[in-house]
DNA sequence: TGTATTCAATACAGAACTGTATCCTACTGA
DNA sequence: TCAGTAGGATACAGTTCTGTATTGAATACA
């Protein structure tokens, strides 16, 4: 059984290009259709006959920025599991490398997050996202600290939570005032003190 | 010289409370002036005689809020300086107490954030806002470790940056998922470890 | 008491945005 | 080559929002 053949057609992904750019610079409420439409090199018609609203492409452009990190990881995951880079260069880099354009992320990461707040079924949405993002560092975590036989006093998934509660917080300051605190100023400062205090060595 | 003598009215007031509420609701862009009008009990006709605009009320609302914020912070801050509490209990009380809707706050704060980042001139605001509340913390931090004969490793202003860092971060995962993440968790779990690690006893 | 002033309510004009209905073009496959 | 169709463009109607002009009521002050 084949799939009826589609035309071939990247219109729905421009426009959700142009929907992330637009987001980014006004927000999401700030975003009218015809900004994205624009943006993306479409008029309202080539918009509406590819989502059904602008919630509908929220929706939508949430899944697809989802998937991409998701796969973005994933293809990252095996190299830093075998190199050898101490456990938090490891999830560091994992987190800035996943979502290469930090500024445009950070926009559009909090407006979701503020979605979500604001609304149950994408709290719920983003909450389900979010989980399949912890377990994933989680497993990294996991895999380093068996492989260098250490052991950790508090569950890796709670470590995790610190970790990108401390990266997430301060890459807003960062994003604020880039000149007073550089990027990974506090996670490379601190974390290292956090990872002592919860690691031990096997057969202590 | 007095003042000329203006007629009293809180129209003002109630105005810029009810733009807290339905900002908080539905972000800045997401309210209408109308929206705004309705929460305080007026019509347009009264916003614009206050504002010239809704970008204007966003200002005075965030140089109101601002403005109670540090009120709120100096009335704690004798208290937590001279009460028998530790340096964490202190400073994570502080951060709890001065604003008493953690979710509101978060909401309105994280949208002012969002903001800044796209308005330079708001960033500059905001940042000198931070600023000074950076500055009563790491004040409360100074005190209370010279007043326990206590030394940090690490500059006190860069140690409250940290601690702001993970508690907005941690409070953005607490309130997308208070089951999975009680307020308080990681702060409590791991910003002893960092405060061991970084402070000595006078003498050593 | 009467006059001036302040300020919120009302009424209105114009702009922006959304969503739909229709048209047009280019590709598809027989 | 020629219907059929997918899908983007265009045109339009309705709604919502903003900002201004005017009105009216209450207060301050002479």
């Amino acid at each position: 059984m084949e799939l009826p053949k589609r035309r071939r057609s990247n219109t729905r992904a421009r426009l959700l290009e142009g929907a992330l750019e637009v987001f980014a610079e006004r927000g999401f409420h700030g975003a009218s259709v015809e900004d994205i439409c624009d943006r993306a090199g479409f008029t309202r018609g080539a918009f509406y006959s590819n989502f059904g609203s602008k919630d509908e492409l929220v929706l939508a452009l949430f899944q697809a920025t989802t998937d991409r990190l998701l796969e973005q990881i994933a293809a990252l995951l095996p190299d830093l599991a075998n190199q050898p880079v101490t456990l938090l260069d490891a999830v560091l880099g994992l987190l800035d490398e996943a979502a290469p354009d930090q500024r445009q992320w950070h926009l559009i990461s909090t407006e979701f997050t503020l979605h979500a707040l604001r609304h149950p079924e994408a709290a719920e949405a983003l909450n389900r996202q979010r989980a399949m993002f912890r377990d994933q560092l989680t497993r990294l975590v996991e895999e380093i600290t068996k492989a260098s036989g250490l052991r950790l006093s508090v569950p890796a998934q709670q470590f995790v939570r610190l970790v990108i509660a401390v990266h997430e917080g301060a890459r807003a300051q960062t994003l604020l005032e880039p000149e007073q605190l550089p990027a990974g100023t506090l996670e490379h400062t601190f974390l290292p003190m956090v990872l002592a205090a919860v690691t031990w060595t096997e057969g202590d």
